[in-house]
DNA sequence: CAATGGCTGACAGAAAGATGACAAAGCCTG
DNA sequence: CAGGCTTTGTCATCTTTCTGTCAGCCATTG
């Protein structure tokens, strides 16, 4: 994968580029807003990364310009500063996703894949097919194994999102954040009990599991044959 | 015209995309039912064709599934079988047409073009079939089962469109908007209401259920058969 | 074996949906 | 045009289902 990074921190970058170097993708590094806005208009990203913050530019304007030139690479803006308003505001300015310092290193990868991925197209489909399992977005059904698993609604869009992030490691913060809606720690294990909740009605009659817990990181949902 | 071609005779899949190619359309094949399902989720196409006998699924069931999993794509279904039920219980099953092998080639490509036009037209042609239900749409008739239903003109609007949209899931706004002309929300339930007085004309004296309540997102209409 | 992280059953409040009663409006018929 | 019948929206109430919380137990790790 090929990514274009716009950051002013000349120590953040280079971590960036050796991370990105063992994952496999290529990221360049640009240095300024502007620099950043022509490198993004002569070459084909699959990602673009981009600082709130920059020397000669708010990213919030440098989004704008990108997508006022024709550009409609995918962005993902970082920011130090944490304010919830942050994200929308981010979102707003044509950023498609948005991410609060400081991150796991890993967390941007995986938020760029899925960023990729969405961009891509491969995403908002109707269907989608991960080993034994089905989920049908409008139907708003899930199968194992051609048989149908009655869901909840949350339990459902819990389901979808393991479906849109299959066979990858899907942590607690990015199911609060895109299956509840919070921004915040709600000092609760909701996600626990939901998972578990999950997981009983994808096992239950089942042979094999279908839900790995990672331990210490969080979840990822498995293909589900019978061993 | 962009059509999906599901069909596991790999010589016949190559003549058909040949001939398509001929004839100025774009056709994409795959040669097993679950390839299919996920393509048709994924692409818009202006038709689907389908063979009956699949390797890995029977045409009937992929249909099924297809419209429950929201694909409305018209769909052309081949089959070897001359029976002349067949035809019926292909058009039952979701499928807009019915073709018996062998057949010409250009009646195959005329049907397809007639098919994409009907669709595209949004023309409901005047009698729709799915499952054990009828729908007379001109005479503002229903029928489960052969038996004649009785509704009242509001319950044969709310009945019309579930057969318009056989299978999948429709939701209160879908009904307001589209039933009921209304932009906004009334605040009310009367598409509870008059859910639960057009399900019990269709389901009383009947013997399975007719429509399905999915927690959360909607309501369905169901096959209608005794189960 | 303690400490941390994860799982689970019970419960209760909340939300979504179903239903019966009623009344306004429309429609037919004499 | 009055009276009866049907239709259909509204409301109040009841039922079902969902889902967050909590407490205690179990698993993993160092």
């Amino acid at each position: 994968m090929k990514v274009l990074y716009i950051e002013d921190d000349a120590r953040a970058a280079a971590e960036m580029r050796e991370l990105g170097w063992q994952q496999g993708d290529t990221i360049v590094v640009e240095s300024d807003g502007l620099s950043g806005l022509r490198r993004a208009g002569m070459e084909a990203f699959d990602v673009i990364i981009m600082d709130r913050m920059l020397g000669d530019a708010d990213g919030l304007a440098l989004v704008a310009r990108l997508r006022g030139s024709g550009v409609s690479t995918p962005v993902l803006m970082l920011s130090a500063l944490g304010r919830t308003s942050d994200r929308a505001e981010g979102l707003e300015a044509g950023a498609d996703d948005y991410l609060a310092k400081p991150f796991e290193a890993l967390e941007l990868l995986a938020r760029i894949r899925a960023l990729h991925r969405r961009a891509s197209g491969r995403e908002h489909s109707a269907v989608i097919l991960y080993g034994a399992f089905e989920c049908h977005v409008k139907a708003r059904t899930a199968f194992r194994s051609n048989r149908h698993i009655a869901l909840s609604p949350r339990e459902f869009e819990l389901f979808r999102y393991f479906m849109e992030n299959a066979g990858e490691v899907v942590t607690r913060e990015m199911l609060l954040r895109d299956v509840w809606n919070m921004s915040f720690d709600p000092q609760t294990n909701v996600v626990d009990v939901n998972i578990g909740r999950l997981r009983r009605k994808l096992e239950e009659g089942f042979d094999g599991p279908a839900l790995e817990t990672v331990w210490g990181a969080g979840y990822r949902l498995l293909q589900g044959r019978a061993a």
